[in-house]
RNA sequence: GCGAGAGUGGCGGAAUGGCAGACGCGCAAGACUUAGGAUCUUGUGGGUAACCGUGGGGGUUCAAGUCCCCCCUCUCGCACCA
């Protein structure tokens, strides 16, 4: 019996041997062409995860294929290392948010480093030390002096008890309450208006929508998504004149994607938050009463605010506006779900053909007035039971003036231009998308270098001041403002123009910015001069293929597009798009319970009894039973430390890409594991014993005709075939692994079907040929396996650097053929002819089957359909 | 509501319009064993059978899981954007 297999040493063994050797390091290199294979870096939380081990899996594969294939292989890894967490750690344990990250990035880099991951750590990047952010700071700079970063006031979360600002995920739903609360303390969280830091990516807006028609290797939800969140919308500006103009407020201008309705416009809503209100309201007797109003639905956070669910509430400001179609005065409402951000922060409201007007004017008795009527089936105002929405199909216009009779598209576009004509407004176009508001109260993360002179005002810090580095002496505390006021040594600076005192900007920028240019820095990680090289940009980028979560598919990758742009306007690469391929893979899940007692229950902790499933501890009967992303709370974690112990990264790597495709979740399975274990051990057995067999036998031309030979060829040009096309075609890793799961069979087959003792020198040969064929197709996905047994067959150099084999088409050729036969297109019978059968003879062959007699009788077929080498079918 | 995707054995999942269920798990029988939760072999969609089978109903085709139309269910994302 050949000895078992011994991941732990043999793991270990080539981890280090490739470290030493540096197998992974990569070079610019003019040779052969690059590839630049990404998955998104991690968040240093402490421990990996079966997430991490499936993304870093997908990602190994690609890269060691593409090398492999003759690529030279960009392949690097890092640190998402600024974030919340470490500052919790820090208020809650007292650690140092440094000192927990490095610490959870030395750990976490020991446990990547046992999945035998190709990386070159030579370029890894840790984004919270000062070498990499005080390029965020510099970009920062240039973004100011460009316009594209600038400072306005708005809003944020604000725990009242705490008296700090809190992060949207620190601001949690709680049932009973109107809007979120403290993380903390529970307490009802208001919005409080800061000045801050944001990023003009709308300058960009319609740049990063027309590039999604460009990212045709992204998948389709993905790019739905992006186009969704920024969000074009065609319409028109139109001003209402003010009934009794107040001051210099004439006119009020609204925003609509339908000026087609316009007729049918019988009030006008304002947000809550426009300026405007409080000029109309001045003096008025309902003026407390609107103040209230819009003081109540200010202070809900925007969440709360924004639900679409939530009641459609508004009061009457007492003025009026004149719709300048009609000359008709309407009443001017304020309306809580007017968006003061979109458009003109006013609307005008035509309840007959908007639904949320129609709710409105409902509420409150406000005349609907119908302007366009459905042809198929005639409205009447009086019955309307919703507004009538329709657009695309049909609608034309009624009591509209002398548009009347028009169709809702020609409407549009005669109302538009008649606007213009008129003077009364412009057509324009509308994003959703808003500037990037970076700014963040907090401690862990890219200091702002900007600084608040008493005399010149808003100063950047000098490029050759930087970095502005994070001071260590700030107490963590949770309360108050921004933990950097609380450093002395950080607050007081002196202004770079006249010299005299000023202060820090003592925010730190959202941790986006961080990761929305990390994959530029891999070009060129250790450049001291700027952020990144531009040769060895030109040289790199774009990356070939991005692997990561769905979670990101639009902040961190809308983000990362529109830094691109601004470093490519800033002369740093040439790119327009950063990622060429997106792969999202899917998440890790496992089944769980759900007991009332003892909430998330483990499979292994239930017993099934009559056919009903029991908790294990209290024995009541579960009902719920659903596959739940892992995680703590749940208790549904698999480790993948332990799965290196027990099974060895191989294993885990080989599971995790075999058990689902890789953009679908994957439903975690012990047996499932112990199957890929077996596979590997197989494959382990099989070069033991064939290892006497092969050893001393060189490659050889093959001259010899041997049954074992076609076989072995056939077998293995079949699966080179397979594998090959599976990783070419979206990386299909499952049926690629089945593929060789396939061949292994096969050969265990042949083993038994030819003694080893009778083999002639040829068939020595042929054997070594096919196993190491086998070992070369496995190697990207079981490296180290693979390198294992490579090296035990004689071989000095990395089965890493092996040529990919190619697929040899004549080999595959079998000396018979197969063919299914049909009747009517029901297969009824199979036979066997010699290869290269033409048409009729495989057709005379089929008619004398005897299976196929009793299908056929004696009478002639009306018609025979013959698919080349494929099938037969007669149709009677 | 809008957008994207998915419905195939006991389970995870395979199938350029051409043999439905590859591969793996599970299960069953056998072999080897002091033993087996190791390993190997064989079988395994349903039905005694004719036959029936890819969410349901139509259609196109010699042939449909795959293409077209209608419907149902589920998952994810966005959600008052005028």
């Amino acid at each position: 019996m050949a000895q078992t297999y011994d991941h732990q040493v043999v793991e270990a063994k080539w981890q280090a041997h490739w470290e030493q050797t540096g197998l992974f390091q990569v070079k610019e290199d003019a040779t052969t062409p690059k590839y630049y294979c990404l998955e998104m870096f991690p968040y240093p939380s402490g421990r990996i995860h079966m997430g991490h081990v499936r993304v870093y899996a997908i990602g190994d594969v690609i890269a060691r294929y593409k090398t492999m294939r003759g690529f030279h292989v960009l392949h690097p890894m890092g640190w998402d290392a600024f974030g919340l967490p470490a500052e919790n750690a820090a208020i809650e344990k007292g650690v140092h948010p440094n000192a927990w990250t490095q610490e959870n990035v030395a750990y976490m880099k020991k446990q990547l480093r046992r999945m035998g991951l190709s990386y070159d750590w030579d370029r890894e990047v840790n984004t919270s030390q000062p070498d990499y952010y005080r390029w965020n700071q510099w970009i920062f700079l240039k973004m100011v002096e460009r316009g594209l970063a600038y400072r306005k006031r708005s809003a944020v979360n604000w725990c009242p008890s705490c008296e700090t600002v809190l992060a949207n995920e620190q601001v949690l739903a709680q049932e009973g309450k109107d809007g979120g609360v403290c993380w903390r303390c529970e307490s009802v969280v208001i919005q409080k208006e800061l000045e801050q830091w944001f990023f003009r990516i709308t300058q960009y807006a319609q740049e990063l929508l027309d590039g999604c028609d460009r990212l045709t290797s992204w998948p389709a939800r993905v790019l739905a998504m992006q186009r969704h969140w920024i969000g074009r919308s065609q319409g028109v500006g139109i001003d209402f004149p003010v009934a009794e103009p107040r001051d210099d407020l004439t006119a009020i201008r609204i925003f609509t994607t339908r000026p087609d309705t316009i007729y049918g416009a019988t009030f006008m809503s304002l947000a809550p938050e426009s300026p405007l209100v409080e000029q109309l309201i001045a003096g008025r007797a309902c003026a407390e009463t609107v103040r209230a109003f819009v003081e109540r639905v200010s202070r809900l956070d925007k969440a709360t605010r924004t639900a679409a669910d939530r009641e459609k509430e508004g009061v009457f400001t007492g003025a009026y506006a004149i719709n300048p179609f009609t000359q008709e005065r309407i009443p001017i409402w304020v309306a809580n779900f007017v968006l003061y951000e979109y458009g003109t922060g006013a609307i005008m409201a035509v309840p007959a053909h908007d639904q949320r007007d129609f709710e409105f004017a409902k509420h409150y008795n406000i005349p609907i007035r119908l302007v366009i009527q459905n042809p198929d089936e005639t409205l009447a105002t009086d019955a309307l039971d919703a507004a009538y929405e329709e657009q695309e199909q049909a609608g034309v216009l009624v009591n509209s003036g002398t548009f009347t009779g028009l169709s809702v598209p020609d409407a549009k576009q005669a109302m538009g231009e008649y606007v213009e004509a008129q003077g009364w407004g412009k057509r324009t176009i509308n994003f959703r998308l808003r500037d990037w508001g970076i700014s963040r109260q907090r401690y862990w993360g890219t200091p702002i270098p900007m600084l608040y002179c008493g005399h010149c005002g808003i100063v950047p810090v000098p490029e050759n001041q930087l970095p502005v580095l994070l001071p260590e002496d700030v107490p963590f505390t949770g309360k108050g403002g921004s933990p950097l006021k609380e450093s002395p040594s950080f607050a007081k600076a002196t202004c770079p123009t006249c010299g005299g005192t000023a202060r820090r900007e003592s925010d730190t920028m959202d941790t986006f910015v961080d990761s929305s240019w990390y994959f530029l820095r891999y070009c060129s990680p250790q450049d001291t001069n700027q952020p990144v090289n531009p040769h060895a940009a030109q040289h790199w980028m774009a990356v070939d293929q991005y692997v990561g979560g769905i979670e990101h598919a639009v902040l961190h990758l809308l983000y990362a597009r529109f830094f691109t742009k601004v470093l490519r306007d800033l002369g740093l690469t040439k790119v327009d798009e950063p990622f060429v391929h997106l792969l999202t893979q899917g998440m890790v899940t496992k089944e769980t319970y759900w007991c009332e007692e003892h909430r998330w229950v483990l499979p292994s902790d239930t017993i099934k009894e009559d056919g009903q499933r029991l908790c294990g501890q209290c024995r009541k009967v579960i009902v719920t039973g659903r596959t739940e992303k892992m995680s703590k709370s749940k208790k549904n974690i698999a480790s993948p430390e332990d799965l290196c112990d027990r099974y060895g990264a191989d294993t885990a790597r080989l599971f995790s890409l075999f058990a689902a495709p890789p953009e679908k979740d994957l439903e975690w399975s012990d047996t499932g594991v112990e199957g890929c274990s077996r596979f590997l051990n197989r494959v382990w057995r099989l070069v033991q014993e064939q290892l006497p067999v092969f050893r001393e036998v060189n490659d050889q031309p093959i001259s010899q005709e041997s049954a074992l030979l076609a076989d072995l060829q056939r077998a293995t040009h079949h699966t080179i075939q397979k594998v090959t096309h599976d990783l070419e075609r979206d990386f299909q890793f499952n049926t690629a692994i089945a593929a060789l799961m396939e061949l292994v069979n096969q050969l265990y087959k042949s083993m038994k079907d030819y003694p080893m003792n009778a083999l002639t020198a040829d068939e020595r040969g042929g054997w070594r040929s096919a196993i190491e064929t086998l070992l070369i197709l496995l190697a990207p996905f079981a490296p180290h396996l693979a390198e294992e047994l490579w090296n035990t067959a004689g071989h000095v150099t990395s089965i890493a650097r092996q040529p990919w084999p190619l697929f040899n088409p004549d080999l595959v050729v079998s000396t018979e053929w197969t063919i299914p036969i049909q009747v009517n297109g029901k297969l009824r019978s199979k036979i066997s002819v010699p290869a290269g059968s033409t048409k009729d003879q495989i057709i005379a062959s089929a008619q004398s089957d005897t299976k196929l007699i009793e299908w056929l009788q004696d009478k002639t077929p009306r018609k025979v359909i013959y698919v080349e080498q494929k099938l037969v079918n007669f149709v009677m």
